[in-house]
RNA sequence: GCCCCCAUCGUCUAGUGGCCUAGGACGUCGCCCUUUCACGGCGGUAGCACGGGUUCGAAUCCCGUUGGGGGUGCCA
């Protein structure tokens, strides 16, 4: 299957069309890589449009988290919103003239045309229609209306829509995930282009803005298959308005699930990016997993950064199934993707997760950063995102305020036996004389170990949960050095009460 | 209802007619390492939906069935 149709690989031009409506959705991100993937793969450009036509849904806050999270996951675009480029403007909330007289045009030349059926009468016909187990679109009604009709229905004073005529011929395209898809034409009715009241719909301007800002391939949902055909007419009907240079290359992507068997939707738990952000996933390691959905980079390997995917990105290869969503394995990859970092990469990126969570004032001080870089290491290959350094290292932050224990943890081992271990823990500690991994290790082991003959697993439980407040911490001795000795005999001493 | 798409372990997948007694990853189970948890190492578990063809030979090609998904809007 050819891929570029004779184009010049950096001649591809692909787009990214979210409508603001909210945040992005792990879907809508999936598309996104696919589409900056294959022009980085060409050398080609990627549009960023805002599809912001249905007003009532659209929100300030929805612009700028589409930014937000496009900038936050590394997606960069070539053209669009913030930066400009040669076809802007790129909302369509400032396009409308341009539709406007596309609209007119499609009209002009009978390839559109008024209709002015009611909502209930459509509907109405619909139904009939499918009781009759026929096809359930839009009959075809105002198609040819004569001028005593029109006059009539003008006199009535219904506001007609725009309506397309769809040509009366099956529509074959190839699609470059699914190969030839075809539709005959008595199942794609009549569409709808303009509303009654004046307003563009995405059935018109969506075709309408790939056809002026000459895109070449379209690379989208599946859930988008069923409308190619109304608009590759569409496209073909511009093209002969000389809009545009006729309907672009496909290719439909598999569509995301969620849990069991239904489509990933907006109101679903784990839909949303934020979701992720929020708990610490990292940008390479979300994008990786849903690269994962439909594609892999080779049979043995499933961790890879964008840049590789993008070198080796190929549409073709690309499995048409739909794929559902796996945490466990997002996780997993996510967690790969934290090792990879470097140490001091790390400590960066959990910064701001421990100053949100109030582990860390809005100013680190240096000493604390220096801290945090000496406890990195420890934590580095513990951790899935980058929130649980939350859990994981409040308790080198803290002060005895705040510093609060697990009250499970805290039942379970700092029950009379665990205090009486603690209360040996610290006496064996307070003369220590130097304070450091090995020192402690070993003045801890002949006390707790030799001595009162517990095993490592016991002797140290309760000493942890007592200094770090949770049965699960990094590594004890390191901790202990880290968080100094007066801080630390302080943790042993209150533990006991 | 009608249209379109899809069909390999629980999940994501490799497999493009013989290399497949079907490979990898995540999950899961067991063991090793071990101060917790991880990491790492070793091993196990589990799959070609079904029925017909085509062929010397089919997970791979064709048809049907079943199942799943999507669409069917004056939403995008």
């Amino acid at each position: 299957m050819d891929v570029l149709g004779g184009i010049e690989p950096s001649k591809v031009r692909v787009r990214f069309p979210p409508s603001p409506t909210g945040s992005l959705h792990v879907g809508n991100v999936r598309s996104a890589l696919f589409n900056w993937s294959f022009a980085r793969h060409f050398g080609g450009t990627l549009v960023l449009r805002i599809e912001d036509t249905d007003l009532a849904r659209n929100t300030p806050e929805g612009y700028a988290s589409v930014i937000d999270s496009l900038r936050w996951l590394g997606i960069g675009w070539d053209e669009g919103p913030e930066i400009g480029g040669p076809f802007a403007p790129y909302l369509q909330s400032e396009r409308f003239e341009k539709y406007a007289a596309v609209a007119d045009q499609l009209r002009g030349s009978g390839k559109a045309y008024d209709c002015y059926c009611s909502q209930e009468e459509v509907e109405e016909r619909r139904a009939a229609a499918r009781a009759e187990n026929k096809t359930s679109g839009y009959d075809g009604h105002c198609r040819d209306l004569s001028a005593e009709e029109k006059a009539t229905f003008i006199a009535q004073a219904r506001k007609p829509v725009l309506r397309f005529r769809m040509p009366d011929r099956p529509i074959v395209f190839e699609d470059l995930v699914r190969g030839e898809i075809s539709f005959l034409p008595e199942h794609v009715p009549d569409f709808v282009l303009v509303r009654g009241n004046g307003h563009p719909l995405y059935t018109l301007v969506n075709p309408v803005d790939d056809a002026m800002m000459e895109i070449t391939h379209v690379l989208r949902g599946e859930d988008l298959l069923s409308s190619t055909p109304r608009q590759i007419a569409l496209y073909e009907a511009l093209e002969d308005l000389g809009v545009g240079k006729g309907a672009p290359r496909f290719g439909h992507l598999p569509i995301v699930m969620g849990e069991g068997n239904k489509r990933l939707s907006k109101r679903d738990k784990g839909s949303g990016l934020t979701e992720y952000i929020e708990r610490g996933f990292l940008p390479e390691g979300i994008l990786n997993y849903l690269a994962l959905l439909g594609w892999g980079i080779a049979e043995d390997r499933d961790v890879f950064t964008m840049e590789e995917m993008a070198e080796a990105f190929d549409i073709r290869r690309v499995n048409p199934n739909p794929a559902r969503f796996d945490m466990k394995k997002c996780e997993a990859i996510n967690a790969a993707h934290m090792r990879a970092l470097s140490v001091d990469d790390l400590t960066d990126r959990m910064v701001p997760y421990l100053q949100r969570a109030g582990v860390l004032a809005d100013t680190v001080t240096t000493y604390q950063r220096a801290l945090l870089t000496r406890a990195a290491p420890l934590v580095h290959e513990r951790m899935t995102t980058l929130g649980e350094s939350v859990d994981m290292l409040g308790f080198l932050f803290l002060d005895d305020a705040s510093f609060e224990r697990d009250p499970v943890d805290v039942e379970k081992l700092l029950n009379a036996e665990g205090r009486a271990v603690v209360k040996a823990a610290h006496d064996a500690l307070a003369d220590l004389d130097s304070w450091d991994t090995p020192a402690i290790d070993a003045r801890l082991r002949r006390a707790l170990v030799e001595q009162l003959g517990l095993k490592p697993r016991n002797a140290f439980g309760p000493v942890r949960v007592a200094v770090t407040g949770r049965r699960i911490s990094p590594p004890l001795f390191e901790s202990l050095e880290l968080l100094g000795r007066e801080r630390s005999l302080a943790r042993l001493s209150s533990a006991q009460e």
